[in-house]
DNA sequence: TTAATTACTCAAGTAACTTGAATTAAATAT
DNA sequence: ATATTTAATTCAAGTTACTTGAGTAATTAA
């Protein structure tokens, strides 16, 4: 028998009644305070229409009255705005050797992380410590399991078998097969979203960080990896089978340094955290962690400042070929590196001069640095929860 | 005053019908013959509903009925086919020396294209002549004006100013200011698309070429320069400002071949039509064109061949990088470049072994070559037009 | 004080979908 | 042959969520 599955569904009332709730509380949200006569211009609904769905939403605790405009000529504008606690969202990134929880509200804003470290990450071992950890964390945080929106799960790419599976320490051990959306989904009884830790990110800042007016941005994740996330056109990519963003191993040098994947010359060989524990123990450095890069960061070492160099030349690179090829409104660089490096390699960047990103027109800068710092994985987690809640779907009606 | 345009509007009862008419012309272009309750069942409708959208659509002679089927239990399923020549598209490729017009119907078959030469292709001189070649293509194609659903114009980038804009002979003169849709619009009175070559290619192998059944795919385009169409999820990428695949320009070797944006080493110095003119003139070859290099192809000539071998090589890292990036089902080559060479390049190619789409489990090679050969841009325009009629749309009631 | 302006509400109307019962037509079982 | 099963299709009524149009309310400007 063929698939006989359609992309995309057809609608009806109710599907076109949760297409407008979306809609709506979509347009409050990144426009709030707003009326529900300027609410219906823009959203080319009528005014009942839209009166009946504010106080379908107000009822639900997602919209809020917050008080009447005063000034304007013409019966004054009852104010509308988006109630980002009423709900809330979880995310956790589920790395090697730890997990990090973080719930957040409506607005991406952190109420509470938390972490645990874990050796030996198989599913049967990491899932349940992850729902106990997500437990804790939700109670910690004080929120009613009940209003729980999701959870989303990060982990680092790629998914499912392919000659990059399981190579350096960026992946997980023994999760190719399993299917973690749906072994979540039993543990935990509520909505659950998986992805990658760069459209995580990217995610993120569209939500709550640097991005939140942008359509169009491409976020550099530094993991124990590189990957890329996008965001085109307000929806994110995924690719055909969940491995959008495998930006570590592009090739940026011709015969340059061997990679466990094979090839050599790959970028993450040059620019990622991996790269630069190596480079310096190469040269005699010893336990290097997050905080050791911090620390010779703050002490100006030589050798660190000379892997930013080499890093910053190859991120150049890659960073004009995304501009090339997604021809973003901006670039932001950011993950699980310290602050002070991103910036350090934001600084030593020299972006290739021949590239669509270098208008005199601009309204940002081509690369910034992302907002929500060592915690962005599984604040992206959650970021994804909410963006899926609150964003119109790409497809109705699927 | 603010901007309070919302990204996606709201539905309603008719923007819903609008919807699920395409969603069912969709299903059954797709999935050609095939019945209404199977078509209800795919698409998430009910029968009776199925019923008078086909009942519709086939008294606007999108549909047909085409007989029954037989040897089944139950009653025999009444039968519909789209009907791809009750109306028709246009495509025209505006290139600086030439341009290009095809008829197609709406399976996406070539009916008629012709194809005028031009120099200084200012836009105040040829957006006329390209009417009256598109007035004169459809002429003798013998459909009648009315049922035009639209033209795809289909130009080289990128649009708008920056760095990029301008150099080598890949852009029209003058165009970076023209309104261009609008100024075709005005001349034709009927909905104008406006597309990169690229995009358009890959559109066109979505809708009637190698691609009909997969929703991500990338194509590299063989222009002037080189660029990239990527379709993910089913919808083309545009990018922030309309310069989605400018591919030509990412860099594949540090220090490599001076370019003309300011950067050297550019992918377009080693693969595409420029460069192999440039690499056969270099070496003594005279009036290099498109007949000469299919001369050259046919005799086997060194020269040709060793721009291949080194063409080759800077695809193969470029189209590792796209894997990696994009994680599409297959990459498609094309363009306006002898089937030959586009035959012999896929040949060379040593695709890099790191990269996720070296899986076992592949259902479609790594590399195809496009099916629509040499008129592929104007042909792709024309696909435009089809594949956004035919196709439900992305941020739906727009 | 009056006019103009803008937001909002009420009640009725409408389009397109769903539902459920009835009908039809073929393959298969008796 | 006839009855049963299976599955598609049609008919008529019902439902939902939106639109429309008239009317009301609250404010500024003249």
């Amino acid at each position: 028998m063929r698939n006989t599955k359609a992309t995309i569904k057809g609608g009806n009332a109710g599907r076109n009644r949760g297409h407008n709730r979306r809609v709506v509380l979509d347009y409050v949200r990144r426009n709030e305070p707003t009326g529900r006569a300027e609410i219906a211009r823009s959203c080319g609904l009528s005014v009942q229409a839209v009166s009946n769905i504010t106080d379908a939403l107000a009822a639900d605790g997602l919209l809020q009255v917050v008080g009447k405009t005063t000034g304007k000529r013409g019966k004054p504008v009852v104010q509308y705005r988006f109630n980002p606690d009423e709900s809330y969202a979880v995310g956790i990134e589920m790395r090697p050797d730890a997990m990090v929880c973080a719930v957040l509200n409506l607005n991406g804003k952190l109420i509470v992380a938390d972490r645990i470290a874990i050796s030996n990450a198989t599913p049967e071992r990491a899932i349940p410590m992850a729902c106990a950890l997500i437990e804790k964390t939700i109670n910690s945080a004080g929120r009613p399991p009940d209003k729980l929106l999701g959870v989303g799960v990060v982990m680092p790419g790629p998914f499912g078998e392919s000659a990059l599976s399981g190579i350096g320490d960026a992946n997980l051990p023994g999760w190719q097969n399993t299917d973690i959306k749906h072994s979540f989904e039993k543990a935990l009884g509520c909505t659950v979203v998986v992805e990658n830790d760069a459209t995580a990110a990217a995610i993120s800042e569209r939500v709550a960080g640097v991005a939140t007016k942008i359509d169009d941005l491409c976020f550099i994740y530094f993991g124990t990896g590189l990957g890329l996330g996008v965001i085109a056109g307000g929806h994110s990519q995924s690719g055909a089978f969940g491995n959008f963003g495998e930006i570590g191993h592009i090739i940026t040098q011709i015969d340059g340094n061997i990679c466990t994947c094979g090839n050599s010359g790959c970028l993450e060989t040059y620019a990622s955290r991996m790269a630069a524990k190596t480079y310096l123990e190469m040269r005699g450095h010893t336990a290097i962690d997050t905080q050791a890069i911090t620390r010779l960061m703050a002490e100006n070492d030589p050798d660190l400042r000379a892997w930013i160099g080499q890093a910053a030349t190859h991120l150049s690179l890659a960073i004009g070929m995304i501009e090339n090829i997604f021809d973003p409104e901006t670039v932001v660089l950011g993950g699980a590196m310290p602050d002070s490096i991103i910036e350090a390699l934001i600084a030593q960047l020299t972006l290739p001069h021949g590239s669509v990103a270098n208008r005199k027109d601009r309204s940002m800068p081509r690369i910034i640095k992302g907002a929500s710092g060592r915690n962005t994985a599984a604040i992206g987690g959650a970021s994804i929860i909410i963006h899926q809640t609150t964003t119109p779907a790409l497809s109705l009606f699927n």
